[in-house]
DNA sequence: TGCCTGTATGCCGAAATGGGCATATAATAT
DNA sequence: ATATTATATGCCCATTTCGGCATACAGGCA
């Protein structure tokens, strides 16, 4: 059974949360989404995700799950959107862990990410994401148009 | 082939530099090394850690060189003893992360590791380890005592 | 040279990880 | 109710990780 399986009775100490939060924090993925979000003060829904940083969707659910169990994010379901951000009521930690992603990640894939996010975001209605999967695949299928996600 | 046999040929961009190092970090023995080293201002030789962990050389001496693949620490040799510390000519994001690992962490793990630490640099000539293993198990075989390391 | 000590590393097995795929769940609209 | 869309998750497989053990390597000294 895994470590993260005892989560739920407290059974863990401090330290494991550091290991978890940086072993959060050792996949290129979720540094993405954590710069991402880091850089943006606002909330950023999955399937915004989806498009900004051209992933399938169960990837980038899979990923915000495992930050959401290190408590380095927090998510809110309005609707049929759950929007995601960095964990708000957070330890000084994470605090400077969240300075330290925004201000020390440079990379050429940040950039990229931070572009698509930012036409993404231009479709919104305000807070809302109203559009769902921008680069959905069209697929033909016995004549009929359907989308894939 | 893990990715770090690449690292030699360059082949790596940032990105994953960056993912090996928070990889790097995902251990509760490593966190404590980096803890050890970003408190205190000298060099560690390997048998002083193993004394402040309370861990096997080989387990140090591994992880010692995971940290050091992922940028973060470097050895010097003088004489049979090596002597390590966080990378000096580091980048930025390096330097705010020792910070952030110098400023943060709180455990009673890493007060104990301090202590033990302080007391085994005492036993110190100068800035020269002369002791080995202070912990090291006396072994009684034969009628024969022995170190068993 | 040979021996002792400090350090590094190769091998093994158990456990964890991440991607791909299918499917389950949740909310909304018709 | 049913369909559609957004999101979450269970299963499988290939790869990686980590501890334990043995052993190799390196430097100092008799």
């Amino acid at each position: 059974m895994p470590i993260s399986a005892y989560r739920h009775i407290g059974v863990k100490g401090i330290m494991n949360n550091y290991t978890e939060i940086f072993k959060a924090l050792s996949d290129e993925t979720r540094l993405r989404i954590m710069r991402l979000l880091t850089i943006t003060d606002r909330q950023i829904c999955v399937c915004e995700f989806v498009d900004a940083l051209e992933l399938p969707q169960y990837q980038v659910s899979k990923h915000l799950n495992i930050l959401k169990n290190a408590n380095l994010v927090e998510g809110e379901r309005r609707g049929t959107w759950v929007y995601y951000s960095p964990l708000k009521e957070s330890s000084s930690f994470n605090n400077q862990l969240f300075q330290l992603l925004k201000e020390q990640l440079s990379d050429s894939v940040f950039l990229l990410d931070a572009e698509r996010l930012r036409q993404r975001m231009k479709l919104r209605d305000g807070d809302t994401c109203v559009v769902g999967f921008a680069n959905r695949q069209k697929v033909e299928c016995s004549g009929i148009s359907y989308n894939k996600v």
